[in-house]
DNA sequence: TGCATTTCTTCATCTAGATGAATGCATAGC
DNA sequence: GCTATGCATTCATCTAGATGAAGAAATGCA
């Protein structure tokens, strides 16, 4: 499924779709089966809490595939934005293509390995928010995703992270005195 | 997958074992590709720090399925424990059951949707250690696991939401004083 | 049944990180 | 090039929840 022809082989209606900055792909609250493969640029999903916070529950950069599994699931409308952070191109496509029958037996083998990363990279997420400090997740962010410091304003960092912008500063500051 | 003549079929070396409180079946450290299948009692996975602290990861009772995928994707050794609540009777198979290709198409979809239920559930789980204080976490686990509260102590609970024990008998000090 | 071990509760501290405000920087739009 | 808006930093304060200790309750085991 990291191909952009199986997907478009699969899903007729798919279509790259060139985004701009700042637009926004999905809002909370809506019904949608879409799902969206990151051809070049770099995308969020993010919630936002009764108090109007934002939480960022993950980025997407190139050949990652974002959207909102969990109400597609269950069938009730999105707990999530998505929206773009550089100008990007994005397929556009049916989730539905993950576990419609028309799959190939390989495709669906890879989709199984797609989706098991995904729970991988949650189970760690989840571990880490269970027990490590701030200083320690940010550690852990700068080395799982080594490029996105450089693309990605520090306050969605931040975010991702589950601390405030000041917090993190403090933490930048700290570790930058360290050596 | 749900069934297990169905894993039964798939894996002819799984084996339904009986398992006594306490018993561990699996270790942090160890290499393993081991699924386990709930038929009775309730299992549970966990990690323990570098500070020697204990941080569950799940709760498995009648009808769950329990094993880390994280480590299994990605080939490395197990950072999960997996151990024995109440006296059970487990199913333990090979986990490649899901993604091998002897699998049907029927059971290929419905392995997706269970995975795709995983994600879904580990997405919230993100969302509410992120942005809820302990008290919503707390109840959000009641409304979610309404059972679990009589089977599980306590400190697991506190274990589970990512508190401490002290914390959460002052929560329920607290809400029971409420109403 | 009785003793030992674990679990739960309560309280008095402590601390990581939140909050809010002030200041200097950068970037974007005109 | 100039102003406006948003971003990063620093600091002073506050607070949710951690920590540790000690007693009460529950549970297990001989």
């Amino acid at each position: 499924m990291e191909n952009i022809n199986e997907i478009l082989n699969l899903d007729s209606k798919a279509r790259i779709k060139k985004v701009s900055k700042g637009q926004i792909l999905q809002r909370q609250g809506e019904l949608t089966s879409m799902a969206f493969f990151v051809k070049k640029g770099l995308l969020r999903s993010y919630s936002i809490d009764e108090k109007g916070k934002e939480h960022i529950f993950m980025f997407a950069s190139e050949g990652w595939i974002i959207a909102d599994l969990e109400s597609q699931e269950f069938n009730h409308s999105t707990e999530l934005f998505i929206d773009c952070l550089e100008d990007s191109e994005v397929l556009i496509f049916n989730r539905k293509c993950f576990t419609v029958s028309e799959l190939s037996d390989g495709q669906l083998k890879k989709n199984a390995h797609l989706m098991a990363r995904r729970i991988a990279v949650l189970q760690k997420r989840v571990i880490m928010l269970m027990s490590a400090s701030a200083i320690d997740r940010y550690n852990y962010f700068l080395e799982t995703y080594p490029e996105l410091p450089n693309r990605v304003p520090q306050k969605m960092i931040a975010s991702y992270l589950g601390i405030m912008p000041q917090t993190l500063s403090t933490i930048r500051n700290k570790l930058a005195r360290a050596k």
